[in-house]
DNA sequence: CGTACCTAGTCGTCTAGAGGAGTTCAACCA
DNA sequence: TGGTTGAACTCCTCTAGACGACTAGGTACG
């Protein structure tokens, strides 16, 4: 039996808070393991002779430390263990693509969880202020956009928005939902643009509602966005990839020469 | 003046969410600006005939997102934005060792911020499991442990731990709190060791109230770790980098070569 | 046997109020 | 002038209760 505590009403810390430390500790120790439920609020509330609010602010602080997760009307459980990823700094090795696997492809088999894509939408749009400055194109030049969402385990673990200029897509499959053996990476060297280098951005954040309900998260739960951008041998950029990742699933590893 | 709109008791989104988006909007938009202060909750609870919860839970909300932060008895502010910072592919380029410059200091001064550094602590330890394995050492062969705050403009932005083995560390100012100019990859060079190339393993997830407190963040702000790894020319690990940034200072770039 | 319903238990949301504590600034007093 | 006080404002924490919605399991009915 998990042992509860009690909570001191004459020291500075407020009860809320000192009831989210017992728990925390408690799911810190492992004596409330992964996946394990939570005593219920009415226990809680019980237990500490405190307000339902009190409780619930006590557990909302530890949702949003990422610890636990809440599902109505079953109870509260502690999150489960992170399904750690890699994304290797071969990732976009050409053999990938003469192999016929597109990258997220390449790395999920190798991580062992079985990968998966589904929501693929793809339109022809005006290009955005930034998305044409990261092209070098003129703002509203037209580009085609493929956004996509990720899976692991049938988990969703990323959404990725693609825009590639309409100038190189225009003709080939990348305006097709199916693009074929290697992915738009393969078509668009296929279009004559061989694949020079790539420049990532990282960074992390919260996530919004939208990509919170898109990504199945709870609000406690960071991501990490990395914008990459794709050049050609003559220098061109021939894509800009917008992912945002959950953050928990995803190690991301380069290598940096020391020059 | 700012629109404040209405909500709407009929739809199924509930009230709180629907104050929390219009306020999520305005500070999109910039409507609100970075630093400036939202309507207080009074002005709230009358504009929209709402309790105090309801309009505490919205802002609530708006904190878990990072978008605002809120001050006891001042108000809540739109965080100011983020003096993105960014990591330069050539953050390790021989040239800034050879100025004299640390790798922090001269992005910190490239982005037009004032660096520091404090809380330097070196230490001599027996290595744990985990850095032994990265330094291909054998477990609790001695390192220099060297950690530090690093700050942009006075405000903690950084905490990082470097682990470097003894045997290349000793007799070198590397075991100083002072190392001299350059830093300590600097001293790795002088010491023989010809830096080749280095790995860096990202990733994102909430901080550890200890992190919170020594970064000085709330809750509601993810932090984004980073493991490099420095190898010599010979392919030897020379020193391995733990390091724990606030996610929204920075941004981090990366050259990938498609090989 | 299978469906529909009921019920107990869970979390989600909201109300209406209370006292507390940090901040600011103007008014007051020495 | 300079320091203190107090009021008004802010957000923080808590109480006690209400209704709603989702889940799971049992039960009664067709």
């Amino acid at each position: 039996m998990l042992d509860l505590g009690t909570i001191d009403r004459s020291v500075d810390r407020p009860p809320y808070r000192q009831i989210a430390d017992i728990l925390r500790r408690h799911i810190e120790r492992g004596r409330l393991a992964p996946g394990e439920q939570l005593p219920s609020e009415a226990v809680l509330i019980e237990h500490y002779g405190v307000a339902r609010m009190t409780v619930r602010e006590a557990i909302k602080e530890l949702r949003t430390e990422g610890l636990v997760v809440a599902q109505h009307g079953k109870g509260v459980f502690v999150r489960s263990a992170p399904p750690v990823r890699r994304l290797a700094s071969d990732r976009f090795a050409r053999r990938h693509r003469k192999e016929g696997k597109s990258a997220f492809l390449a790395e999920a088999e190798a991580a062992g969880h079985v990968p998966g894509v589904d929501q693929i939408r793809v339109t022809n749009e005006a290009a955005s202020v930034e998305v044409a400055e990261r092209l070098g194109l003129k703002p509203r030049e037209r580009v085609i956009v493929r956004s996509r969402r990720y899976l692991a385990d049938g988990r969703p673990v990323e959404i990725a928005t693609s825009y590639i200029p309409e100038s190189i897509a225009k003709g080939t499959p990348i305006a097709e939902v199916n693009t074929g053996p290697g992915g738009i990476y393969a078509r668009i060297e296929d279009a004559g643009h061989e694949l020079a280098h790539f420049t990532e951005e990282v960074s992390a954040r919260m996530p919004s509602p939208d990509e919170r309900k898109a990504l199945e998260i709870g609000s406690g739960s960071p991501v990490l966005t990395l914008v990459r951008t794709a050049f050609d041998t003559s220098g061109t950029p021939v894509e800009v990839c917008d992912t945002v990742k959950v953050a928990t699933s995803f190690v991301l590893e380069y290598d940096v020469p020391a020059q």
